[in-house]
DNA sequence: GGCCACCTATAGATGGTATCTATGTGGGCC
DNA sequence: GGCCCACATAGATACCATCTATAGGTGGCC
């Protein structure tokens, strides 16, 4: 009952990544009918369709969701234990790697990875993508990006969760119209500023439903960049993380820090990777600095 | 850097299990110059002789033996992936089952098993091997034995084990020639039985040593079967373990057990199987029937 | 709505290579 | 020393993965 050919698995799997025939084919260096070739024989032997094709994704069934994982970790560990473990080397790598990022991360974590990076001498590609929260776990199954942060939390079997902080939320204004003392009312007669929860900040949008506040909000961005700005020619209050909000003051002395009278369940903010088995040396690598870096 | 042919590593794991050039060819339905083509591709890639031919055997470099792991292990979960996950059903499984044991541990064990198998209704064919302690590792490793049972500690990062029970060592002699109460004199004046190490069971070994007794030790035998007609006819003591021990007064019903008067630091009767990724739904089951069977 | 661009699937030809048969070679073993 | 068994090599062959060329779909756009 053994799969008689192997090699045709390490077409499923990047088909699997890249979602289109003819970025494979470009990717493996072979053709596409080869592709479409090798794909017909794996439909057939899996009695599936595997990939349908939907616009211009090769969008995978279930059955090949549900095989994607183990055989991706299989092939990687084999690669892993077949390519000969020279010691990895930071201070040499050059190659590229994919940071995630949802909402304002960039902004707390990109320093002191940088000088983390500097420090052990190293200088890879290193390339920061902003996604929506339910892109992350995708982009990390497929390889897409090697590394995400954020503050949603994702309980996929295949990847590798680590705690980076705690998130405490607080209200932001300008230094020009001051909220009175933290308590009950202090929002009385107030306006919000919301930020759209794409990113997986859903705290916010929690509490001001919960505690009927939505009807106060004025004004909802898609960007927490554009905060600090709005809120300096305002009377505008918004909800965010704390780590946010002292980066925002830094930029604008004038504005205002202030805690909520609500008590905070906060989401933590996760690292996320896929499993050890499917990282290369430089992924693994990555994942440890990074983790140094922004763990508090 | 990819493995541009994954077929070549299915021929190196099972050669590594037979050790046989010709017996993979069987295996595989190739014939033996195939396996030596592929074998030389192999050779060339990895830039090691990886079997070096040692008598009738093929003997692994330690590169191969680095290698085995992980490929084995990677391979073996892409075949559990790839065939379909028909619910494993006992009562139709008619395959061959390797249980590897060491020293006396069938009287023991194999009743229990028994008994465990017909409740459910399998009936696979069960092939007991006795094997020495230094067997055990290689024979899962290769995968000739499915589970063993013993007392020797073998601690392989490729091998699941498991606790089954306690051993606790005791005195066996004749009624006819009965020991004083437990006490520290209470060898004096007699002579020992011992029977070889062979199996795992070292504890005797050593309290002997420990104590000064190996004077009085006048016979020393391979097997722990041929130890109660012995005592039948003689005066001599046996240090074993009591499951063994109540095992042969059940067969001779003259016979004495007596407590130690050393405290009994034993070795624990381990279960070992290959690590969970490696083996098939049928080993998997098997194994937990065991456990249940017995486990203490 | 219909045309165009892009992507995947199929057809037929071809070359590479894994496999075969036949034979050489080298270690154990009596 | 010579026989036997097992692995390695040589040359022939057949298969099949890959190629080029083309057809079939699907979505986007004017």
């Amino acid at each position: 009952m053994a799969f008689t050919d192997l090699n045709q698995l390490r077409t499923f799997v990047v088909l699997y990544e890249l979602r289109s025939v003819t970025a494979v084919a470009e990717r493996l260096h072979v053709t596409q009918p080869t592709v479409s070739y090798t794909l017909r024989r794996l439909r057939t032997r899996f009695g599936d369709e595997l990939f349908r094709r939907e616009g211009h994704d090769m969008v995978p069934t279930s059955r090949a969701t549900q095989l994607f994982g183990p055989i991706q970790e299989a092939l990687a560990q084999i690669d892993a234990t077949v390519n000969e473990t020279e010691a990895f080397d930071p201070a040499k790598f050059t190659g590229e790697l994919m940071l995630g990022l949802t909402s304002i991360g960039e902004q707390t974590f990109l320093p002191p990875i940088m000088t983390a990076l500097a420090q052990e001498g190293a200088r890879p590609h290193l390339q920061v993508e902003r996604l929506d929260s339910g892109e992350v776990e995708d982009g990390l199954t497929r390889g897409t990006i090697d590394l995400a942060i954020t503050v949603s939390m994702i309980g996929s079997p295949g990847l590798w969760r680590s705690h980076v902080r705690a998130v405490e939320y607080v209200a932001l204004v300008s230094g020009a119209h001051p909220l009175p003392p933290t308590g009950p009312g202090m929002f009385a007669g107030r306006h919000f500023l919301r930020v759209s929860a794409r990113g997986g900040h859903i705290f916010p949008l929690q509490v001001l439903t919960d505690n009927g506040l939505m009807q106060q909000v004025v004004l909802t961005v898609e960007e927490y960049a554009t905060v600090p700005a709005v809120l300096e020619a305002t009377d505008l209050v918004v909800l965010l993380p704390r780590h946010v909000a002292e980066v925002f003051c830094g930029w604008f002395p004038g504005l205002l820090i202030a805690d909520l009278p609500w008590p905070g369940q906060s989401t933590p903010v996760s690292l996320y990777t896929r499993r050890d088995a499917s990282l290369t040396p430089a992924q693994r690598w990555f994942r440890s600095l990074v983790l140094g870096a922004v763990r508090e």
